[in-house]
DNA sequence: TATAGTAATAGGAATTATTACTGATAAGGA
DNA sequence: TCCTTATCAGTAATAATTCCTATTACTATA
């Protein structure tokens, strides 16, 4: 992988915020360091970065899918009034220490991704 | 909430099966007992069977949203091949009787949905 | 039965997020 | 420096979802 000019500013960018963004938000903030880089380019580098682990998605319902450049294993929490999304370390199922700092849970989902019994099989 | 016969299909879709569907395979499956059924019409009543907490959702780094009628709490696996979600029980955090099964875990994703501390205070 | 008021519908247009395509540019090795 | 090739900007296309409008169905009351 080629480390050019606009990978290494997105990728900057994320890591120097300890927050979430999307795609169009990350372009906004790149586009002041670099002001003709496009959308596109911006969508490949982080599906680029993505699939070389340096950066990693929150995957929300809302439609569009956040970007984080804090890749220790962590909990995400999204805030239905405020739609910030808030980083926990916390990892077991209880969430207490959660619920005691003021938040509340409506929900919670986990999801894991990778390769199936079938498929691993098969290959 | 009125119980409409389109409602009532779309939910007996998915309490019979146990899988996850999206809005499109829901609405080609629904079509088939109520031919002129809109996808609309589907949108808006997934919405209502989300609110009303009739029916859950799978958020995965695919673009669109996955529908359970399945709403005891549990966790999904999605697999990078075949594309199919899994149901399990598990909630720990090894995952170990799910890699023992032939599963590999490429990554996990824990997402809390909610309000949090300050939007609470402000309300 | 009428009637009115409300809620839900079908169908299609509009919106939003993301991906694909194309000719031009630049990164990194020889 | 030159050459190869990944990457780029710009734009068009696609996919998922939401919005809009005219119409229809249901509910309660007379």
């Amino acid at each position: 992988m080629r480390l050019t000019h606009q990978r290494e500013e997105i990728l900057s960018f994320l890591r120097s915020k300890r927050a979430h963004y999307n795609a169009v938000e990350i372009y906004d903030a790149v586009r002041e360091r670099i002001p003709n880089i496009s959308l596109g380019t911006v969508y490949r580098n982080l599906g680029k970065l993505v699939e070389d682990g340096e950066i990693i998605t929150v995957e929300t319902d809302n439609r569009s899918i956040y970007y984080d450049g804090y890749i220790v294993p962590h909990t995400h929490f999204v805030c239905k009034c405020c739609s910030q999304i808030f980083d926990f370390e916390e990892e077991g199922q209880s969430f207490k220490s959660i619920r005691d700092k003021g938040f509340t849970i409506d929900k919670h989902r986990t999801v894991l991704y990778g390769t199936c019994t079938v498929c691993n099989e098969k290959n």
